[in-house]
DNA sequence: ATTATAAGTGTTAAAATAACACATAATTTA
DNA sequence: TAAATTATGTGTTATTTTAACACTTATAAT
């Protein structure tokens, strides 16, 4: 009788108790964008196993916090940074991908303002941006998540108005072509381009000329986020 | 120097041993469609807790498996069926999301051929098929699981042929057509949806009609998937 | 004053999409 | 056996969207 009443106790107490239980790590693919191009955020990894490798910012889930917690939380290391842009992938779950121990990774893809971002943390986390052209080839299966991360921008950098977030807050239409053609790996018409940002008339013009690559100088443009809210709610969709 | 070696040792063992571990589970999105339309297969939970009530299929993700192995598993478990059709969604890891103890969960979900589930089954798991405007609200967060498969269904349906999972081996441009208006949501002409499905050149006809909804009798297709292929390699991508 | 350079701007042809209606085959009913 | 019923099958046209394309302008540098 003692004995049943212990074992119904435990039980419910510890329903999935024998359930196993994995160690869960958040890995955080960081993109920005420069004057040469989509960039790439990896670390120099400081510890066994793979210590001295490229790697991308990851970190462990602590038992009270959402993976989102967790991936902000790694990103804010690496970058400073708060408040980002930021989107969870997929789920990466081989028995060996991590060879210590069993590890089961989640994504996230960040996108921010390159300009945002403190170089001297470069140092202190031997960080270092990488055109995706040149990033050495990262561990475990990280490269596998930056091309799954990267199929997954360029879908939603066509139907969310998330390319802004790679920007300054004033850019120019030049800018702003540069940066989707970057990310579609595709040129694009200038012409095209314009009256297709023009036609979902999210972008305010300023009076404010950025005459840093020109004479003549650019019109700077900004994003009016109130704008594409109230389109939004009206049945408008971007599109690029 | 012997605690030295000792905890060098146990280090290089267990290098992430300071690290939380949590349970982690699959949950399944099952999706089905028959004339009636489209469908999701949801059991009635048999343990604690919220035992009673409507879940989606799931379980836990055991050390030696991978996350789509567990979902295979548990699909397998509720349908019998193997080689479905599934892909991963979102994980979900609000720390209380499941009230009995923390758990991180992986959405999948997976498309099958209404016809080929055995019913029989649905007593056994005590599983029941639900349109769904008519499914009763299901436990925990798997409410907002099943609504973000769905924006994926939607978008996926446009630019892949996974339409075709949900169908019979032979079906009429009708059947097909229903799908498609089930899956958007939406009422599609006629006409012009059978042109553009025509125009992909990845559908056989057969000289066989099925003569089940009219006298006249409607021509049964098969999709090709030899022809999809050949024309994939070439850049032709589906788009509905 | 000339040159050099990136910015800014519209038109047109082609392709894709959306709107639209009637004849046909075969069973059922009168 | 003629008429009615019902879902199938089929094309054309207007509209919208996309793609292709070239010259002028402003200004700093020479």
């Amino acid at each position: 009788m003692n004995k049943l009443i212990n074992k119904k106790k435990k039980v419910q107490l510890h329903r999935y108790s024998k359930e196993d239980k994995v160690l869960v790590a958040v890995d955080c693919i960081i993109f920005g964008f420069d004057k040469k191009g989509l960039k790439i955020l990896l670390i120099k990894r400081d510890f066994e196993p793979k210590k001295g490798e490229w790697s991308l910012m990851g970190g462990f889930l602590k038992r009270q916090e959402t993976l989102n917690d967790a991936a902000n939380r790694v990103l804010k290391k690496l970058t400073g940074l708060e408040e980002v842009y930021m989107e969870q992938l997929l789920s990466y779950s081989e028995i060996d991908r991590d060879p210590e121990e069993r590890t089961l990774s989640v994504a996230f893809f960040a996108l921010i303002n390159i300009a945002n971002y403190d170089l001297k943390l470069n140092k202190e986390n031997a960080a270092q941006w990488f055109s995706l052209a040149e990033a050495p080839t990262p561990i475990f299966d990280h490269q596998q998540m930056i091309n799954e991360a990267l199929v997954t921008l360029k879908r939603k950098a066509l139907s969310k108005p998330i390319g802004f977030e790679l920007l300054p807050n004033k850019f120019t239409m030049r800018q702003l072509q540069n940066l989707y053609e970057s990310i579609l790996s595709q040129k694009l018409d200038k012409r095209n381009f314009i009256s297709k940002i023009n036609a979902l008339k999210i972008l305010t013009r300023l009076e404010e000329k950025d005459k840093s690559t020109s004479k003549k100088g650019a019109y700077l443009y900004q994003f009016d986020e109130e704008k594409y809210h109230l389109k939004k709610e009206d049945g408008f969709s971007f599109r690029i």
